[in-house]
DNA sequence: TGTACATCAGTGAACGCGCGTTCACTGATGTAC
DNA sequence: TGTACATCAGTGAACGCGCGTTCACTGATGTAC
Protein backbone atom coordinates (compact mmCIF):
# COMPACT_ATOMS: atom_id res chain seq x y z
CA UNK A 1 0.00 0.00 0.00
CA UNK A 2 2.11 2.91 -1.44
CA UNK A 3 1.71 6.34 0.56
CA UNK A 4 -0.13 6.83 3.39
CA UNK A 5 -4.02 5.79 3.48
CA UNK A 6 -5.02 9.41 3.89
CA UNK A 7 -2.50 10.64 1.71
CA UNK A 8 -4.96 11.01 -1.62
CA UNK A 9 -7.92 12.54 0.82
CA UNK A 10 -5.61 15.22 2.04
CA UNK A 11 -4.46 15.99 -1.34
CA UNK A 12 -7.99 16.07 -2.23
CA UNK A 13 -8.97 18.46 0.41
CA UNK A 14 -6.40 20.91 -0.92
CA UNK A 15 -7.25 21.10 -3.55
CA UNK A 16 -10.78 21.78 -3.41
CA UNK A 17 -10.13 24.55 -0.34
CA UNK A 18 -8.06 26.08 -3.32
CA UNK A 19 -10.91 26.04 -5.84
CA UNK A 20 -13.28 27.51 -3.24
CA UNK A 21 -10.75 30.44 -2.69
CA UNK A 22 -9.87 31.03 -6.69
CA UNK A 23 -13.85 31.07 -7.37
CA UNK A 24 -15.57 32.93 -4.69
CA UNK A 25 -12.72 35.30 -6.34
CA UNK A 26 -12.93 34.90 -10.03
CA UNK A 27 -16.30 32.96 -10.33
CA UNK A 28 -16.63 29.61 -11.82
CA UNK A 29 -16.02 29.85 -15.37
CA UNK A 30 -12.83 32.56 -15.48
CA UNK A 31 -10.82 29.86 -12.95
CA UNK A 32 -8.85 26.99 -14.73
CA UNK A 33 -8.10 23.71 -13.80
CA UNK A 34 -4.65 24.72 -14.44
CA UNK A 35 -4.65 27.88 -11.72
CA UNK A 36 -6.62 25.52 -9.18
CA UNK A 37 -3.58 22.61 -9.26
CA UNK A 38 -1.36 25.08 -9.14
CA UNK A 39 -2.90 26.96 -6.09
CA UNK A 40 -2.98 23.58 -4.97
CA UNK A 41 0.84 22.52 -5.63
CA UNK A 42 0.28 20.13 -7.94
CA UNK A 43 0.03 19.86 -12.11
CA UNK A 44 -3.16 19.44 -14.42
CA UNK A 45 -3.11 15.72 -15.32
CA UNK A 46 -3.40 15.18 -11.91
CA UNK A 47 -6.75 16.63 -11.54
CA UNK A 48 -8.37 13.83 -13.08
CA UNK A 49 -7.13 11.11 -10.40
CA UNK A 50 -9.81 13.37 -7.86
CA UNK A 51 -12.60 14.33 -9.79
CA UNK A 52 -14.69 13.24 -12.76
CA UNK A 53 -14.68 16.90 -14.25
CA UNK A 54 -14.87 20.69 -13.52
CA UNK A 55 -18.86 20.65 -12.43
CA UNK A 56 -17.73 17.94 -9.86
CA UNK A 57 -14.95 20.09 -8.60
CA UNK A 58 -17.74 23.13 -8.33
CA UNK A 59 -20.36 21.39 -6.22
CA UNK A 60 -17.98 20.31 -3.86
CA UNK A 61 -16.17 23.62 -3.12
CA UNK A 62 -19.57 25.01 -2.53
CA UNK A 63 -20.12 22.89 0.07
CA UNK A 64 -17.01 22.22 1.50
CA UNK A 65 -18.25 26.02 3.26
CA UNK A 66 -20.81 24.49 4.98
CA UNK A 67 -17.79 22.40 6.66
CA UNK A 68 -16.28 25.71 7.85
CA UNK A 69 -18.01 28.94 9.04
CA UNK A 70 -21.53 27.01 7.46
CA UNK A 71 -20.73 24.50 10.21
CA UNK A 72 -20.41 26.92 12.98
CA UNK A 73 -24.01 28.74 11.62
CA UNK A 74 -25.66 24.86 11.89
CA UNK A 75 -24.10 24.21 15.06
CA UNK A 76 -25.79 27.12 16.83
CA UNK A 77 -28.99 26.69 14.89
CA UNK A 78 -29.09 23.28 16.20
CA UNK A 79 -28.00 24.47 19.74
CA UNK A 80 -31.28 24.64 22.40
CA UNK A 81 -32.82 27.93 21.78
CA UNK A 82 -33.34 28.36 25.62
CA UNK A 83 -29.09 29.16 25.66
CA UNK A 84 -29.09 30.99 22.49
CA UNK A 85 -28.37 34.59 23.75
CA UNK A 86 -29.97 37.15 20.80
CA UNK A 87 -26.56 38.56 20.70
CA UNK A 88 -25.51 36.42 19.21
CA UNK A 89 -27.86 36.52 15.76
CA UNK A 90 -27.03 40.12 16.00
CA UNK A 91 -23.33 39.80 16.27
CA UNK A 92 -23.72 37.31 12.94
CA UNK A 93 -25.84 40.02 11.40
CA UNK A 94 -23.22 42.67 11.89
CA UNK A 95 -20.69 40.42 10.88
CA UNK A 96 -22.47 39.60 7.24
CA UNK A 97 -22.57 43.61 6.14
CA UNK A 98 -19.24 43.96 7.58
CA UNK A 99 -16.51 45.86 5.52
CA UNK A 100 -14.09 42.96 6.88
CA UNK A 101 -16.66 40.59 4.71
CA UNK A 102 -17.36 42.84 2.10
CA UNK A 103 -13.45 42.97 1.19
CA UNK A 104 -12.91 39.39 2.38
CA UNK A 105 -13.13 38.32 -1.23
CA UNK A 106 -11.76 34.41 -0.71
CA UNK A 107 -13.48 33.63 2.42
CA UNK A 108 -16.75 35.25 1.93
CA UNK A 109 -20.00 33.62 2.05
CA UNK A 110 -20.87 31.85 -1.65
CA UNK A 111 -24.04 33.09 -1.25
CA UNK A 112 -22.80 36.24 -2.09
CA UNK A 113 -19.77 35.78 -4.21
CA UNK A 114 -21.34 33.15 -6.75
CA UNK A 115 -25.48 34.03 -7.11
CA UNK A 116 -25.82 33.61 -10.77
CA UNK A 117 -23.09 30.90 -10.94
CA UNK A 118 -25.32 29.06 -8.88
CA UNK A 119 -28.38 29.97 -10.24
CA UNK A 120 -27.60 28.25 -13.35
CA UNK A 121 -25.40 25.16 -11.73
CA UNK A 122 -26.96 21.76 -10.84
CA UNK A 123 -29.58 20.53 -8.38
CA UNK A 124 -27.07 19.27 -6.22
CA UNK A 125 -24.91 22.37 -5.84
CA UNK A 126 -27.60 24.09 -5.00
CA UNK A 127 -28.95 22.34 -2.79
CA UNK A 128 -25.79 22.84 -0.81
CA UNK A 129 -26.87 26.71 -1.08
CA UNK A 130 -30.12 25.82 0.67
CA UNK A 131 -28.83 24.10 3.24
CA UNK A 132 -26.85 27.19 4.34
CA UNK A 133 -29.43 29.55 4.05
CA UNK A 134 -32.04 26.98 5.72
CA UNK A 135 -28.85 27.25 8.75
CA UNK A 136 -28.97 31.01 8.34
CA UNK A 137 -32.65 31.35 8.56
CA UNK A 138 -32.83 28.54 11.61
CA UNK A 139 -30.56 30.88 13.36
CA UNK A 140 -32.25 34.04 13.52
CA UNK A 141 -35.73 32.31 14.39
CA UNK A 142 -34.69 31.16 17.29
CA UNK A 143 -33.13 33.86 18.46
CA UNK A 144 -36.46 35.95 18.10
CA UNK A 145 -39.33 35.37 20.79
CA UNK A 146 -40.44 32.55 20.59
CA UNK A 147 -44.22 33.40 21.13
CA UNK A 148 -44.00 35.86 18.04
CA UNK A 149 -46.29 34.24 15.50
CA UNK A 150 -44.30 35.79 12.57
CA UNK A 151 -41.16 34.79 13.79
CA UNK A 152 -40.54 32.14 10.97
CA UNK A 153 -40.96 35.39 8.12
CA UNK A 154 -39.50 37.78 10.48
CA UNK A 155 -36.10 35.62 10.62
CA UNK A 156 -36.20 35.22 7.04
CA UNK A 157 -36.27 38.99 6.07
CA UNK A 158 -33.29 39.30 8.15
CA UNK A 159 -31.80 36.91 6.02
CA UNK A 160 -32.61 38.43 2.54
CA UNK A 161 -31.20 41.88 4.01
CA UNK A 162 -28.10 40.02 4.88
CA UNK A 163 -27.59 38.23 1.02
CA UNK A 164 -29.59 40.78 -0.54
CA UNK A 165 -27.54 43.95 0.70
CA UNK A 166 -23.81 42.34 -0.04
CA UNK A 167 -25.45 41.31 -3.50
CA UNK A 168 -26.09 44.73 -4.22
CA UNK A 169 -22.76 46.19 -2.42
CA UNK A 170 -20.98 44.00 -4.29
CA UNK A 171 -22.69 45.28 -8.25
CA UNK A 172 -22.32 48.86 -7.24
CA UNK A 173 -19.30 50.45 -8.57
CA UNK A 174 -17.41 52.17 -5.70
CA UNK A 175 -19.82 55.29 -4.37
CA UNK A 176 -21.21 56.24 -0.90
CA UNK A 177 -24.65 54.24 -2.06
CA UNK A 178 -22.74 51.30 -1.82
CA UNK A 179 -22.33 52.11 2.05
CA UNK A 180 -26.04 53.39 1.99
CA UNK A 181 -26.95 50.29 1.70
CA UNK A 182 -25.07 47.93 3.66
CA UNK A 183 -26.40 50.40 6.80
CA UNK A 184 -29.88 50.40 5.95
CA UNK A 185 -30.14 46.90 5.45
CA UNK A 186 -27.72 46.02 9.16
CA UNK A 187 -29.95 48.62 10.82
CA UNK A 188 -33.09 47.00 9.81
CA UNK A 189 -31.78 43.25 10.27
CA UNK A 190 -30.64 43.95 13.97
CA UNK A 191 -33.94 45.93 14.98
CA UNK A 192 -35.40 42.30 13.82
CA UNK A 193 -33.14 39.70 15.30
CA UNK A 194 -33.16 42.55 18.67
CA UNK A 195 -36.68 42.27 19.35
CA UNK B 1 -25.15 57.00 -49.64
CA UNK B 2 -26.18 53.03 -49.85
CA UNK B 3 -28.75 51.94 -47.09
CA UNK B 4 -31.22 54.22 -45.72
CA UNK B 5 -29.06 56.73 -42.83
CA UNK B 6 -30.51 54.42 -39.80
CA UNK B 7 -30.20 51.07 -41.54
CA UNK B 8 -27.03 50.52 -39.44
CA UNK B 9 -28.59 52.26 -36.34
CA UNK B 10 -31.69 49.53 -36.62
CA UNK B 11 -29.46 46.54 -36.75
CA UNK B 12 -27.15 47.20 -33.82
CA UNK B 13 -30.24 47.85 -32.06
CA UNK B 14 -31.37 44.15 -32.80
CA UNK B 15 -27.93 42.84 -31.41
CA UNK B 16 -28.23 45.00 -28.67
CA UNK B 17 -31.67 43.11 -27.77
CA UNK B 18 -31.00 39.34 -28.89
CA UNK B 19 -27.91 39.93 -26.69
CA UNK B 20 -29.45 41.16 -23.89
CA UNK B 21 -32.13 38.44 -23.51
CA UNK B 22 -29.44 35.25 -24.28
CA UNK B 23 -27.41 36.98 -21.45
CA UNK B 24 -30.26 37.01 -19.02
CA UNK B 25 -31.23 33.30 -19.96
CA UNK B 26 -28.02 31.90 -19.63
CA UNK B 27 -25.16 34.79 -17.87
CA UNK B 28 -22.69 36.39 -19.94
CA UNK B 29 -19.79 33.77 -20.22
CA UNK B 30 -22.40 30.86 -21.19
CA UNK B 31 -23.60 32.71 -24.40
CA UNK B 32 -21.47 33.30 -27.85
CA UNK B 33 -21.26 35.79 -30.88
CA UNK B 34 -22.33 33.28 -32.74
CA UNK B 35 -25.46 33.12 -30.93
CA UNK B 36 -26.51 36.54 -30.67
CA UNK B 37 -25.64 37.18 -34.13
CA UNK B 38 -28.17 34.37 -34.91
CA UNK B 39 -30.30 35.19 -32.57
CA UNK B 40 -30.25 38.45 -34.06
CA UNK B 41 -30.48 37.14 -38.42
CA UNK B 42 -26.95 38.11 -39.05
CA UNK B 43 -24.02 36.07 -39.20
CA UNK B 44 -20.73 36.02 -37.48
CA UNK B 45 -18.87 38.40 -38.85
CA UNK B 46 -20.78 41.09 -38.90
CA UNK B 47 -20.59 41.90 -35.28
CA UNK B 48 -16.81 43.75 -35.52
CA UNK B 49 -18.51 46.53 -37.45
CA UNK B 50 -21.14 47.08 -34.88
CA UNK B 51 -18.77 46.62 -31.50
CA UNK B 52 -15.39 46.51 -30.39
CA UNK B 53 -15.45 43.56 -29.15
CA UNK B 54 -17.97 41.75 -26.72
CA UNK B 55 -17.27 43.59 -23.55
CA UNK B 56 -18.91 46.43 -25.33
CA UNK B 57 -21.56 44.56 -26.33
CA UNK B 58 -22.35 43.45 -22.34
CA UNK B 59 -22.28 47.09 -20.87
CA UNK B 60 -24.65 47.64 -24.13
CA UNK B 61 -27.03 45.01 -23.33
CA UNK B 62 -26.91 45.88 -19.50
CA UNK B 63 -27.70 49.69 -19.97
CA UNK B 64 -30.36 48.90 -22.90
CA UNK B 65 -32.53 47.88 -20.11
CA UNK B 66 -32.73 51.24 -19.17
CA UNK B 67 -34.21 51.92 -22.20
CA UNK B 68 -36.97 49.87 -21.48
CA UNK B 69 -38.39 49.03 -17.99
CA UNK B 70 -35.81 51.30 -16.22
CA UNK B 71 -36.43 54.09 -18.30
CA UNK B 72 -40.41 53.43 -17.31
CA UNK B 73 -38.76 53.73 -12.93
CA UNK B 74 -36.81 56.72 -13.88
CA UNK B 75 -39.80 58.27 -15.61
CA UNK B 76 -41.93 57.81 -12.64
CA UNK B 77 -38.92 59.06 -10.12
CA UNK B 78 -38.84 62.01 -11.77
CA UNK B 79 -42.26 62.89 -11.62
CA UNK B 80 -43.51 65.13 -9.28
CA UNK B 81 -44.19 63.58 -5.70
CA UNK B 82 -47.58 65.27 -4.77
CA UNK B 83 -49.13 62.90 -7.95
CA UNK B 84 -47.46 60.36 -7.15
CA UNK B 85 -49.80 57.67 -5.29
CA UNK B 86 -48.15 55.25 -2.68
CA UNK B 87 -50.49 52.43 -4.80
CA UNK B 88 -47.59 52.40 -7.57
CA UNK B 89 -44.58 51.60 -5.49
CA UNK B 90 -46.46 48.66 -3.94
CA UNK B 91 -47.50 47.63 -7.51
CA UNK B 92 -44.12 47.50 -8.11
CA UNK B 93 -42.78 45.73 -5.14
CA UNK B 94 -45.62 43.16 -5.68
CA UNK B 95 -44.86 42.64 -9.54
CA UNK B 96 -40.95 42.78 -9.10
CA UNK B 97 -41.60 40.11 -6.65
CA UNK B 98 -44.12 38.14 -8.78
CA UNK B 99 -44.41 34.70 -9.83
CA UNK B 100 -44.57 36.07 -13.36
CA UNK B 101 -41.05 38.12 -12.64
CA UNK B 102 -39.42 34.64 -11.42
CA UNK B 103 -40.72 32.94 -14.72
CA UNK B 104 -39.65 35.78 -16.78
CA UNK B 105 -35.99 34.31 -17.70
CA UNK B 106 -35.52 36.55 -20.88
CA UNK B 107 -37.64 40.12 -19.42
CA UNK B 108 -36.54 39.97 -16.10
CA UNK B 109 -34.53 43.01 -14.49
CA UNK B 110 -30.69 42.44 -14.77
CA UNK B 111 -30.12 43.37 -11.25
CA UNK B 112 -31.59 39.35 -11.05
CA UNK B 113 -30.09 38.07 -13.83
CA UNK B 114 -26.50 38.76 -13.17
CA UNK B 115 -25.35 39.92 -10.06
CA UNK B 116 -22.04 38.05 -10.20
CA UNK B 117 -21.33 38.94 -13.86
CA UNK B 118 -21.66 42.81 -12.89
CA UNK B 119 -19.79 42.19 -9.59
CA UNK B 120 -16.98 41.81 -11.57
CA UNK B 121 -17.73 43.71 -14.90
CA UNK B 122 -16.01 46.96 -15.80
CA UNK B 123 -17.00 50.63 -14.40
CA UNK B 124 -19.12 51.34 -17.56
CA UNK B 125 -21.23 48.40 -16.92
CA UNK B 126 -21.53 48.89 -13.43
CA UNK B 127 -22.28 52.62 -12.99
CA UNK B 128 -25.42 51.31 -15.45
CA UNK B 129 -26.75 48.99 -13.17
CA UNK B 130 -26.52 51.92 -10.40
CA UNK B 131 -28.42 54.03 -12.23
CA UNK B 132 -31.29 51.67 -12.38
CA UNK B 133 -30.54 50.47 -8.68
CA UNK B 134 -31.26 54.37 -7.70
CA UNK B 135 -34.08 54.83 -10.03
CA UNK B 136 -35.91 51.98 -7.94
CA UNK B 137 -35.03 53.35 -4.51
CA UNK B 138 -35.93 56.94 -5.69
CA UNK B 139 -39.39 55.56 -6.70
CA UNK B 140 -39.86 54.53 -3.13
CA UNK B 141 -38.66 56.95 -1.36
CA UNK B 142 -40.76 59.74 -2.73
CA UNK B 143 -43.89 57.49 -2.17
CA UNK B 144 -42.97 56.72 1.57
CA UNK B 145 -44.17 59.80 3.86
CA UNK B 146 -42.25 62.79 3.14
CA UNK B 147 -42.03 63.76 6.83
CA UNK B 148 -40.61 60.33 7.87
CA UNK B 149 -36.75 61.30 8.61
CA UNK B 150 -35.83 57.75 7.27
CA UNK B 151 -37.80 57.65 4.06
CA UNK B 152 -34.21 56.94 2.42
CA UNK B 153 -33.39 54.51 4.56
CA UNK B 154 -36.48 52.55 4.36
CA UNK B 155 -36.78 53.05 0.83
CA UNK B 156 -32.89 51.28 0.53
CA UNK B 157 -34.71 48.38 2.57
CA UNK B 158 -37.44 47.71 0.10
CA UNK B 159 -34.76 48.03 -2.68
CA UNK B 160 -32.58 45.13 -0.75
CA UNK B 161 -35.87 43.09 -0.21
CA UNK B 162 -36.91 43.11 -3.78
CA UNK B 163 -33.50 42.48 -5.36
CA UNK B 164 -32.26 40.35 -2.41
CA UNK B 165 -35.49 37.98 -2.31
CA UNK B 166 -35.43 37.60 -5.92
CA UNK B 167 -32.09 36.21 -6.19
CA UNK B 168 -31.86 34.30 -3.51
CA UNK B 169 -35.31 32.75 -4.67
CA UNK B 170 -32.71 31.96 -8.16
CA UNK B 171 -30.32 30.24 -6.35
CA UNK B 172 -32.53 27.73 -4.68
CA UNK B 173 -33.29 24.44 -6.51
CA UNK B 174 -37.09 23.83 -6.44
CA UNK B 175 -38.64 23.93 -2.81
CA UNK B 176 -40.98 25.39 -0.85
CA UNK B 177 -38.73 27.76 0.97
CA UNK B 178 -38.58 29.47 -2.59
CA UNK B 179 -41.77 30.82 -2.46
CA UNK B 180 -41.61 31.49 0.95
CA UNK B 181 -38.96 34.12 0.95
CA UNK B 182 -40.34 35.93 -1.71
CA UNK B 183 -43.38 36.02 0.60
CA UNK B 184 -41.79 37.48 3.27
CA UNK B 185 -39.69 39.96 1.26
CA UNK B 186 -42.56 41.00 -0.02
CA UNK B 187 -45.34 41.51 2.81
CA UNK B 188 -42.25 43.29 4.37
CA UNK B 189 -41.73 45.79 1.50
CA UNK B 190 -45.23 46.55 1.02
CA UNK B 191 -45.60 46.88 4.98
CA UNK B 192 -42.63 49.85 4.11
CA UNK B 193 -43.86 51.50 1.20
CA UNK B 194 -47.64 51.57 2.49
CA UNK B 195 -46.30 53.34 5.12
C1' DT C 1 18.39 -4.81 8.28
C1' DG C 2 18.39 -4.53 3.49
C1' DT C 3 16.73 -5.24 -1.17
C1' DA C 4 13.26 -6.24 -4.85
C1' DC C 5 8.77 -5.35 -5.92
C1' DA C 6 3.95 -3.76 -6.68
C1' DT C 7 1.11 0.07 -6.37
C1' DC C 8 -0.69 4.25 -7.63
C1' DA C 9 -0.42 9.52 -6.89
C1' DG C 10 1.21 12.71 -9.69
C1' DT C 11 3.54 14.37 -14.29
C1' DG C 12 3.50 16.74 -18.54
C1' DA C 13 2.95 16.26 -23.47
C1' DA C 14 -0.66 16.02 -26.66
C1' DC C 15 -5.36 16.35 -28.45
C1' DG C 16 -9.38 18.57 -29.98
C1' DC C 17 -12.92 21.63 -29.69
C1' DG C 18 -15.02 26.10 -29.13
C1' DC C 19 -14.92 30.72 -29.40
C1' DG C 20 -13.30 35.56 -30.05
C1' DT C 21 -11.43 38.00 -33.68
C1' DT C 22 -9.69 39.11 -38.50
C1' DC C 23 -10.06 39.80 -43.31
C1' DA C 24 -10.77 39.51 -48.25
C1' DC C 25 -14.84 39.44 -50.57
C1' DT C 26 -20.01 39.98 -52.00
C1' DG C 27 -24.03 42.09 -53.13
C1' DA C 28 -27.80 45.28 -51.85
C1' DT C 29 -28.70 49.99 -51.90
C1' DG C 30 -29.04 55.03 -52.99
C1' DT C 31 -27.01 58.49 -56.16
C1' DA C 32 -25.34 60.70 -60.39
C1' DC C 33 -25.93 61.44 -64.95
C1' DT D 1 -36.62 56.62 -66.90
C1' DG D 2 -32.76 53.72 -67.02
C1' DT D 3 -27.98 52.42 -66.31
C1' DA D 4 -23.25 52.64 -64.27
C1' DC D 5 -21.13 53.41 -60.17
C1' DA D 6 -19.44 54.01 -55.36
C1' DT D 7 -20.31 52.72 -50.83
C1' DC D 8 -20.39 49.87 -47.05
C1' DA D 9 -23.38 46.42 -44.30
C1' DG D 10 -23.00 41.89 -44.03
C1' DT D 11 -20.72 37.15 -45.31
C1' DG D 12 -18.15 33.17 -44.20
C1' DA D 13 -13.63 31.04 -44.29
C1' DA D 14 -9.66 31.04 -41.59
C1' DC D 15 -6.69 31.86 -37.60
C1' DG D 16 -4.99 31.18 -33.12
C1' DC D 17 -5.34 30.71 -28.47
C1' DG D 18 -7.06 28.75 -24.23
C1' DC D 19 -8.85 25.28 -21.77
C1' DG D 20 -10.98 20.78 -20.49
C1' DT D 21 -9.67 16.23 -20.91
C1' DT D 22 -6.77 12.00 -22.01
C1' DC D 23 -2.93 9.02 -21.58
C1' DA D 24 1.52 6.78 -21.43
C1' DC D 25 4.88 7.28 -18.21
C1' DT D 26 7.61 8.29 -13.69
C1' DG D 27 9.04 7.89 -9.25
C1' DA D 28 7.88 7.97 -4.31
C1' DT D 29 6.16 4.97 -0.98
C1' DG D 30 4.96 0.93 1.99
C1' DT D 31 5.31 -4.17 2.02
C1' DA D 32 7.23 -8.84 1.55
C1' DC D 33 10.86 -11.68 2.13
Amino acid sequence: MPYSPDHKRRTRARIVEAARILFNRHGFDKVTIDQVMAAAGLTRGGFYAHFRNKAELHAEAVSSFLMGRGAQWRAEAGVDPEKLVPVMAMQMVESYLSDRHLGDLEGQCPMIALPSDIARADPATRAAYQTLLEAMVGLFEQTIEADRADAREQALVAAVLCVGGMVLARTLPDSPLVSEIRRAALSKAVAITAV
